[in-house]
RNA sequence: GGGCGCUUAGCUCAGUUGGUUCAGAGCACUUGGUUUACACCCAAGGGGUCAGGGGUUCGAAUCCCUUAGCGCCCACCA
């Protein structure tokens, strides 16, 4: 049979992933075998795949291949999400492309063109996933915006309104003037910017007088309802019950006294602003001052400013710092760091604005979701987010979740009456008039009478229900699916959403259901191109995900991300690590053609050193297999795949198959083919999660026709193995290398078939030369000389070598052994001569020495009287 | 400003409760090697005052203090 010297990633990708969705592989319903629930972050529905999406997709495909494997009833749901704020931003420029502005467009009109958007793009970066050969439940695809989605997000707002945690309020808020809408804390990145620092005299009422100010927006003067002095500061002490002037606007406010204000900062005296500042609105709350706002949405100024109105607010930071100067109530400027909050989407400069928002309480909520982290019944891996988990949880605010967008789902607030001042809340319209005409008592109102609440809820208010509401577990709670996949197994994302997304689905599982949403978080860490920075498309640093994959096929790539990503690390993520991948596939490709280029015979024997190759790689596997058990316990998934990339590189190519190898154009016995493929196999098995598709590639080919598909086969038992076959192989490798080592040091060239010391021919392949010795393909001189035994010389040892089991016992191991013993003799004793130690050790310590004392001692003797014959 | 974390080989990182097995891995590098699965390869090798300083201890990469540098999260002062 011919095989093609590469694997043809593009071919067979499609390929099989075709074969494994032609046959349902990757869907799942409830049956008798235990769950493995995955539900996947959602990405945006109109982004496409990027960096970070492809380190996590890989991440969960691996442990839900290893858990369909394991024989788990693997489910993993995907879906997306409708991103308010980002996809309504990506519509608005699109329409403005077209000349449209949001503003010309009815709310149900804008909505269309949302979709239409959506429809058009959205579901590409579930294709990518697909590329990169996720093996997601795709019967189960679910978007935030579906009809049973969107009536759960419904249903919750209902039931949390009639528990009396939501509230409407005034709050002030992150105001976006180019979103025209409110943001989160969470949206709002500080960034630091030089300022300046603006001196502005205000007159004092009733005398010539006048105090000086420090501010940095000496536009919102127009707001100013007094001034505030911290009551401890002696040089303003003669000022109480005074009133001054402010600028420009000729208004008079009152002096004030607060201990908030720092007495270092500017000069002592600071100027109120209520309705801009937060801490203003509290300052203005304790001493009932006006609240004046003069901004309108868009941040320009409103009647209120003047003859600034209608201008932009920088420009009247401009404007007016003149005007100051001319009429001479600047003092002067100085230069100022400050740190400036900025919209995370649009980017603008965010306006601290009191608006009429909806919130909903979350402490009391908030509470069985901290316990459940605190106790590990939900782990967070890494571990350090627990504590930031914790402080987050402990000072948790009120969420404020109404958004003033078009593109979500509009708030089930239904007002009424004359001046549309009263409200029901409800599932839909009917259900609102219903209700609206028992409490009005006024059976004749209308639908039309009735008037929806413009704002829509917070994105994160539809996913925080995800792992609920994908399994319709807030409409149905006793549907079978939810019943049997809920609670989840693992989630894995990343840790900027902690808070947004994560915390708060923790919250909701308990708040809703009752029970954790998932088992163990697990953080992937932020992709960073090779230099440290963050991946973005304005540095252009972010190479295109899809055109990795096409250039080096998506094993490669998964393999790539996971060499690059070490547990919860940010990964510096460096093309050429794809390239290291693509060698490992490679790799492992060229050993399925070795195998496979071979003749069996049942005619020949099994070679001494074949079994003793078979005895110790069974026992490698086994060791390793374990190990990558442990690792995967702890999500430690580069160092499980690190584990099998050595385990088949090194071990299984470099020795097993070197050793057991028939040569040039022989035949191999059949039970050494047989166990090798049994090997092989395994090994193939284990990498599957890691590199599904060129591992089921192989797989079919070597697999007997009775035995499944790789993706539904089985993972491979685990077994103790013996540390001492193991040990006994170490000790041969070694013994190999120092060969090695030896013939280059005296440029022992094998072409010359020289004769080293005991006259043994070398074989020309390196790598064969021990199996050459022990297989008493010696020179004929030789054979003739010691039966089956050898004797050579490697710096000034000598060895004797019979076959590989007695190779180990050979003199260098024994000297060795020797000095390594009395090594450790001496650190036992040095241990049990010091009197600190052997009064404050623990009684069973004390012991143990003892006792490793004696072996040694006595392992010593036996040594030694080896070395004497 | 408050909290958390990091600094180990050229690079990216492991290193559990201090103790033979602790100074490691992968990549990169150096040298030698292709008619016999793979040059996307094989073999051998060289790399580290464990950030600096101090302390605890019989013993410290590991514990404590301190200095310097870096990163993240939270809050945000006009």
């Amino acid at each position: 049979m011919e095989i093609s010297k590469n694997f043809d990633s593009k071919t067979l990708e499609s390929k099989w992933y075709k074969f494994w969705m032609d046959n349902n592989f990757f869907s799942s319903t409830p049956n008798e075998k235990p769950p493995f629930t995955i539900v996947i972050p959602p990405p945006n529905v109109t982004g496409i795949l990027h960096m970070g999406h492809m380190l996590n997709n890989t991440i969960q495909d691996i442990l839900i291949r290893k858990a369909r494997l394991q024989g788990f009833n693997a489910c993993w749901i995907p879906g997306t999400d409708h991103a308010s704020i980002a996809t309504e931003a990506k519509v608005v420029n699109k329409l403005k492309g077209k000349g449209i502005n949001k503003s010309d467009l009815t709310r149900d009109e804008f909505i269309k063109h949302a979709w239409n958007w959506t429809e058009e793009h959205g579901g590409l970066i579930l294709q990518q996933l697909k590329k990169l050969g996720c093996s997601c439940d795709w019967n189960r695809t679910k978007f935030t915006l579906d009809d049973d989605m969107s009536e759960s997000v419904i249903k919750v707002f209902i039931d949390l309104y009639n528990k009396n945690l939501i509230y409407k309020g005034f709050r002030m808020v992150n105001w976006d003037p180019e979103a025209k809408t409110t943001l989160s804390n969470e949206e709002v990145v500080y960034e630091e910017v030089y300022s300046k620092l603006f001196y502005i005299d205000y007159k004092i009422i009733g005398s010539n007088q006048s105090i000086t100010i420090a501010t940095t927006r000496p536009e919102t003067i127009f707001g100013d309802t007094a001034i505030a002095i911290n009551p401890n500061d002696k040089r303003y002490s003669h000022l109480k019950n005074h009133k001054v002037l402010v600028p420009i606007a000729e208004r008079e406010i009152p002096i004030i006294f607060d201990e908030y204000v720092d007495l270092n900062f500017g000069t002592g005296c600071l100027k109120v602003t209520p309705a801009h500042s937060e801490n203003d609105k509290i300052i203005g709350d304790k001493h009932n001052l006006e609240i004046v706002d003069i901004f309108n949405d868009d941040a320009t100024l409103n009647e209120l400013g003047l003859h600034y109105k209608g201008l932009d607010r920088f420009e009247v930071r401009n404007k007016i710092s003149k005007e100051l100067k001319n009429i001479g109530a600047l003092r002067s400027t100085k230069d100022h760091v400050n740190n400036i909050g900025k919209s995370e989407r649009t980017k603008c400069i965010i306006e601290p604005k009191l608006s009429e928002q909806w919130f909903l309480k979350m402490k009391e909520i908030s509470k069985p979701a901290l316990h459940a982290v605190m106790n590990d019944e939900i782990k967070l891996y890494p571990k350090k987010f627990k504590n930031t988990y914790k402080n987050w949880m402990e000072n948790v605010r009120d969420w404020n979740i109404s958004r003033q967008l078009w593109w979500g789902h509009q708030i089930p607030v239904y007002y009424y009456g004359v001046k549309k001042d009263k409200y029901v809340v409800a599932e839909n319209i009917n259900s609102a008039l219903e209700k609206a005409k028992i409490e009005s008592g006024n059976l004749d109102l209308q639908e039309s009478d009735l008037f929806q609440e413009e704002d829509v809820l917070d994105t994160w208010f539809s996913s925080w229900i995800w792992p609920i509401s994908v399994l319709d577990g807030i409409r149905n709670p006793n549907n079978d699916d939810f019943r049997y996949y809920y609670p989840t197994n693992d989630l894995v994302t990343g840790p900027d959403i902690l808070f947004f997304w994560v915390a708060r689905m923790i919250v909701s599982g308990y708040e809703f259901k009752d029970s954790k949403p998932f088992s163990s978080v697990y953080f992937t860490g932020l992709v960073r191109d090779k230099q440290g920075r963050k991946m973005s498309k304005q540095l252009g640093n972010s190479p295109d995900a899809i055109k990795l994959i096409e250039d080096y096929g998506a094993d490669s790539v998964r393999v790539g991300l996971l060499l690059s990503a070490p547990a919860g690390n940010d990964l510096l993520f460096d093309e050429s690590l794809c390239q290291q991948g693509k060698n490992f596939c490679n790799k492992v490709w060229n050993s399925f053609r070795l195998i496979s280029s071979w003749s069996v015979s049942n005619d020949i024997d099994q070679t001494e050193y074949s079994k003793s190759a078979i005895e110790w790689f069974d026992n490698k596997f086994n060791l390793t297999l374990n190990e990558i058990e442990n690792h995967f316990k702890k999500y430690r998934i580069s160092d499980a795949l690190m584990s099998i990339y050595k385990l088949i590189w090194d071990d299984f190519c470099s020795w097993y198959l070197e050793i057991v190898k028939p040569g040039f154009e022989q035949p191999l016995d059949f039970n050494t083919y047989k166990s090798t493929l049994e090997f092989f196999k395994k090994c193939v098995t284990i990498m599957h999660p890691f590199v599904p598709f060129i591992s089921e590639e192989i797989w079919s080919k070597i697999k007997s026709d009775k035995e499944d598909p790789l993706i539904i086969s089985n993972w491979p038992e685990r077994r103790e193995s013996d540390d001492k076959v193991i040990n006994n192989f170490e000790k041969i490798k070694e013994l190999i290398s120092g060969i090695r080592k030896y013939r280059k040091e005296k440029n022992i060239s094998f072409k010359e078939n020289l004769t080293l010391f005991s006259k043994v021919k070398f074989n020309k392949k390196s790598s064969s030369i021990i199996l050459k010795l022990s297989n008493s393909k010696l020179s004929e001189d030789f054979s003739k000389k010691s039966e089956n035994s050898i004797s050579f010389i490697i710096g000034s040892n000598e060895f004797h070598v019979n076959n590989f089991s007695n190779a180990v016992e050979d003199f260098s191991k024994i000297e060795n052994d020797l000095n390594y013993n009395l090594d450790f003799l001496k650190s036992i004793q040095s241990k049990l001569n010091n009197k600190r130690f052997v009064e404050n050790a623990p009684k069973n310590v004390l012991e143990n020495e003892l006792n490793k004392e004696k072996d040694t001692l006595s392992k010593i003797e036996i040594l030694k009287s080896k070395l004497k014959k």
